[in-house]
DNA sequence: CTTGGAATGTCAACAAGGCTGACTTAAAAT
DNA sequence: ATTTTAAGTCAGCCTTGTTGACATTCCAAG
């Protein structure tokens, strides 16, 4: 196993980033790491009966207010069934606030209240906090790097919805 | 929004990349790259009555072979209840084998099987080939960085668990 | 030798969060 | 007027995580 930092790209294409184990420690990257990108909002969300799917559900209605049910299933890629019993609780709760559609009736726009805003700020402070210590430690190149791959990893269809939120509206 | 691109890191630390809005969209990259990481293994196990746990189990038994049920705990992250249920299946299954310790015989140490290798085989492939795909994409300096992010991303036991199976033995 | 503790396994119960299928309601589209 | 669509709901099932209680087996220390 040769050292692999003097490569650098370009140049010959030696392409000694593309090996099995090379393959096998990225994947296992991978693994660790998103344990430590949930762990945060996880610890938060235990113990006031809330889980993952409840801050998955926060934080697109945050970031794409007035959002629709089915344009909400697209995103998160669950069914309806599963979605709706999350997003029921968050109604119950006061944390999301469902308004009828004024174009069309049968839809539901979704939208945080004050206090669902709250708890937004709370769950994404605390991964933002994981994610910009990451970042600084890694620096800018690494970083536009890391958005590089993970673009690259996502199914198509994900990758859609990706590039619709990061453009402004859904 | 300004352009990103043109920062390159060092010169004047203008830090452009640790605004919340980079921050929010490396968050729901990874979000979206992580279902794309599992998809295809996820689609494998499925109807065969295995799931995603499965593989985990698999992969590390396959990566560290002899390691012993309480070494898996501590990399996976589960409760041995957890974990057992998982395994009696493919120990029952004839895809892993558990061997008595020689020096502490209460140590069991896990082995997959002629099967079970097989399996692993199948899974790995499939998740190396997308990572592959994303690997090339990119390109090595991306990966570079990519790599870099994901260990800063780590709780720091998991890191240790992390480097330990990356130098080897566990 | 006996006893304490560690490693493993097992049973039972439970919860979160996925899934499917069936069905209703209301509104839009044809 | 009929069909299709969006949403919601009910029931039931699966996987995978959790606790708690308890048995077994074996090492090691008193």
């Amino acid at each position: 196993m040769a050292d692999l930092r003097n490569m650098g790209g370009h140049g010959g294409e030696a392409l000694l980033y593309l090996t099995d184990e090379q393959l096998r420690q990225g994947i296992e990257a991978m693994f660790f790491a998103y344990r430590g990108f949930t762990a945060d909002p996880d610890r938060i969300l235990q113990g006031m009966s809330y889980g993952r799917a409840h801050h998955r559900a926060i934080h697109f209605v945050n970031c794409a207010p007035g959002t629709t049910v089915n344009n909400l299933l697209n995103i998160l890629g669950v069914t309806k069934q599963s979605l709706n019993r999350v997003l029921r609780t968050l109604i119950a709760d006061g944390l999301i606030e469902s308004r009828v559609g004024r174009a069309d009736k049968r839809e539901r726009h979704l939208y945080l209240t004050e206090q669902g805003r709250e708890l937004e700020q709370k769950l994404s402070d605390a991964q933002r906090a994981r994610m910009r210590a990451a970042y600084r430690e890694a620096g800018p190149d690494a970083v536009a790097g890391f958005r590089q791959v993970l673009e690259a990893m996502m199914d198509s269809e994900m990758r859609r919805n990706y590039v619709a939120l990061r453009e402004g509206r859904a």
